[in-house]
DNA sequence: ACGTTGGTCGATCGAGCGTTCGACCTACCG
DNA sequence: CGGTAGGTCGAACGCTCGATCGACCAACGT
């Protein structure tokens, strides 16, 4: 059906087409990545679970670390461009971080596998792509540091914590659900984004444990 | 030079010396796991980086799953040693959660290779390996939540964010350590300490920022 | 009818892997 | 002295890996 057309059409389908099964392959390779870790997942693990030949692979990706390259990017720009999306019109720095870690666990939760490869396996990457991958992710902690430069000034919160611990801090708890956390828990996705939101803003815009009434140091 | 003398002594010296020979091998070991991940580290580059044949590596281990094994167990029981010692005889819940931060912090900043490939390479362990070492993380975490109960029972705080929740959150700020810090940084490793601390109590036991007077108590 | 292009495949290469084995070399014991 | 035990080693085995190559095929334009 959708081969039949002119030129121009079967270009764009065959093209698409050509795409839609990349596409798989890299859903595929990342869940067998995200199982067995980069290094211990083999091409023929792929050829099986894919239902390609090895040989056949290689017309999609010209090498493994292509292929790992290739997930981790477009995981990244697919968090980053939605990211910016979501912002585009928000004012309240809080609320702009609050949809910064929906964003990031909604991503989490919905494509476990592809985020786990993304902040797992990035010391799997070598020479350029390692160096491509790095720089996207500095692109989104700056811009995640630079929301919470807003909220800090905009609360009038004191400089307890420096900004880029404080970033990380944050990356840190987001990043570490893949290791606990199942899809289909008993907390939803929704409300685990909340808790962490909520458990890091208070502790970041001011206020130590101490001054809570209770102990003198 | 220590192995003259009996038999005992020998014995004796024999074995520590086998012990502090084996030390030194799981940390050459756990710098090359933590630079290139377990799967893709081999004995031989062991081999090589610690002088010893290869063969020769094989009389102080009986294979590279049970090397991994040993360096994260190690770890892990020094950890939680290390912990209970210094929390013993502390009654301030709040001040046992600190330890508890400075502790895990100072144990990344101090072995940061072996803290690595802990939090990294537990999904390389199989069979009994792996339960081994999933119960003593299990330890930890549970030591960590029943802190984090306390905490908040006296501190009085609301129920706002379930304690496993709480606790991976806290897990993940500090495990993340290793993404991003290098000791020697500007922020000394007790003061990053102080920070996560001083980061994730005040979001625990209260206050969202929306509200952010003192509380009562 | 023919050449071209996109896609697939089996066979194979060379390299590296974890592990084993038997020989070997001390340093001690009786 | 001979024997035994702890420790070390070179060589090799069997296996899996990532990657390549040339053959093949169906669908298309002309």
């Amino acid at each position: 059906m959708a081969t039949r057309g002119s030129m121009a059409e079967k270009a764009l389908s065959v093209s698409s087409e050509h795409e839609e099964k990349l596409g798989r392959l890299l859903t595929v390779a990342a869940e067998i990545f995200a199982e067995k870790g980069y290094h211990h997942a083999s091409i023929r693990d792929l050829s099986r679970r894919a239902g390609v030949s090895l040989s056949g692979l290689y017309y999609y990706f010209s090498s493994k670390q292509e292929l790992l390259f290739m997930i981790q990017d477009r995981s990244l720009r697919n968090v980053l461009a939605e990211l910016e999306v979501k912002l585009r019109g928000i004012d309240s720095p809080e609320e702009k971080l609050r949809i910064l870690v929906r964003n990031h666990v909604g991503f989490f939760a919905q494509n476990m596998a592809a985020m786990r490869v993304l902040t797992h396996e990035y010391d799997s990457l070598e020479g350029e792509y390692r160096t491509k991958i790095r720089n996207l992710r500095l692109r989104y902690s700056n811009l995640c540091t630079e929301i919470l430069r807003d909220v800090r000034r905009f609360s009038g919160g004191g400089d307890i914590v420096p900004l880029n611990v404080a970033t990380f801090g944050l990356f840190g708890m987001m990043n570490w659900i893949y290791a606990w956390y199942r899809p289909g828990s008993s907390v939803s996705v929704d409300r685990l984004a909340d808790h962490l939101y909520r458990l890091f803003i208070s502790g970041f815009i001011g206020r130590t444990g101490k001054s809570a009434g209770k102990r003198a140091g």
